[in-house]
DNA sequence: TCCTACCCTCACGTACGCGTCAGGTTACAC
DNA sequence: GTGTAACCTGACGCGTACGTGAGGGTAGGA
């Protein structure tokens, strides 16, 4: 019944206090817990975990990694590496081949992103010239518009959502036979 | 049985020549499909999907959406809008709102994935020093190691690894009273 | 002592984007 | 006619990272 002064004393905190320093939920840390992520460093004598505040760093880790596209099963794998390498300077080297890799797949999302960027200024620079546009039909007309858009090519953001082939109500597809179709 | 002379003659593909064409499966296509992106032009006698070549702008344009963070259902949403707007001119203007939420959104991925390089390249200067150590033992000792590592402070990338709270087989929690511990 | 917020352990539910059979049909070349 | 690759429609499975109860105990202050 004296547990919180004697968790004060020690440092400790909840799990809801961690919760809210890293701003994830409590379930969420139960699940690090689960896959064997994260350890409270005790228990209460009711059963309450209780962390060190240092847990709030591996838990901080473990969103720079989510970052970084680790699933919580390759965090794992990568705590029981280093802790399990027989030499620390091994364990280090394995850590600095990994990081490389991730610096390497980072600044390909990046460039990826940065791809994703320029399609989109293109696809506002082309949508610009719409502003000042005198049409008063619906969309269709505007598939086959001929105004000039100040851009040479029609960007792909523009041109994959003119086309027919929207069904209104998703599942069942028609039925329709070519020779009904070629002339 | 004379349904590729036909569809040739049409310019029309098959689902597996779309599929190759675009680099997503079969399944994909036909999952786009079921939530009604994507539609065949037509139907062979026999039931086979037959595409015009236009499908692969549709199929790029979905793959363009996706990098961006949108759902399947999204995408379904943005044409359902652009296809029933009362008006051309606010349908281009919904598009244009749209893609400069999504230019914002690419921009702050961007930065982030920034952050998250240099925090592996900080990682990285850390644990340069690690080479040229003597140390011989686990990796229990690096845990205190007071090496010099050319870095004010140790980067989260490493200070989160070193901490117990590891459990070598998942699952269950041990269960250690507090009494126990604060002598 | 009692109230209330907080915590406990199951355990099932969810959204996404397909993968993967199964059981059968079609297209087309030889 | 026949072989075979490609296609068809279900329909269930999967991995990820939790959300969401249910049913019940705990902590700590008034």
């Amino acid at each position: 019944m004296q547990d919180k002064r004697i968790a004060l004393e020690a440092g400790l905190i909840r799990v809801g206090d961690l919760a809210r320093a890293t701003g994830k939920s409590v379930r969420a840390i139960h699940l690090y817990e689960e896959l064997g992520l994260l350890q409270p460093t005790t228990r209460s004598a009711g059963g309450f975990r209780l962390y060190e505040r240092r847990a709030i760093e591996r838990v901080r880790w473990i969103d720079l990694l989510h970052g970084l596209g680790f699933s919580l099963q390759e965090m794992r794998e990568v705590l029981l590496r280093w802790w399990n390498a027989e030499l620390g300077t091994e364990a280090m080297a394995d850590l600095r081949r990994l990081f490389a890799r991730k610096l390497d797949e980072t600044r390909a999302a990046i460039t990826r992103h940065q791809q994703l960027e320029r399609e989109l200024i293109e696809g506002l620079d082309y949508l610009a010239a719409c502003r000042d546009c005198d049409q008063t039909s619906g969309t269709a007309t505007c598939v086959h518009c001929t105004r000039d858009h100040g851009v040479a090519l029609e960007p792909a953001l523009v041109s994959g959502i003119k086309q027919a082939g929207l069904v209104t109500h998703p599942s069942r597809a028609p039925f329709v036979r070519v020779e009904d179709l070629t002339h």
